[in-house]
DNA sequence: CTCTTGACCATGT
DNA sequence: AACATGGCCAAGA
């Protein structure tokens, strides 16, 4: 449990729940963890963005399918998060991540 | 309840 | 490789 009063669907709770899982130096694309949950890329990417809280879910370690940072809507921007990443052993090439090596 | 919108994805041009 | 289109599911107005 790592949301406690923060009202929230079951659905999106799930989606936390998920990404909150991603071990420490991999990343997950939105559409995996959809797949994984029984959704769609869209609501997984629609959950993080209202819920930009760092804190709470790592919203960093989850990139888009072509392994390239969403975050420009997210807090300091995909250079922040990149740092953050990189950080955490994930290797960026030109702005992206090698999905098939750092995937989870 | 209907309509719009979106941190996406796959496919076609 | 870049751009356009359609599909996808859930939330909010």
């Amino acid at each position: 449990m790592i949301l406690k009063n923060m009202m929230i669907t079951d659905n999106f709770y799930k989606i936390y729940s998920e990404v909150a899982k991603i071990p420490k130096g991999k990343v997950a694309a939105y559409g995996d963890i959809a797949k994984r949950l029984g959704t769609s890329a869209r609501v997984v990417g629609n959950a993080l963005h209202k819920n930009p809280d760092q804190m709470l879910i790592p919203c960093h370690r989850v990139l888009n399918r072509k392994g390239e940072v969403a975050g420009n809507f997210a807090f300091g921007g995909g250079k922040e998060q990149r740092r953050l990443l990189e950080d955490e052993g994930v290797i960026f090439q030109k702005n992206k991540v090698d999905l098939s090596s750092f995937g989870w």
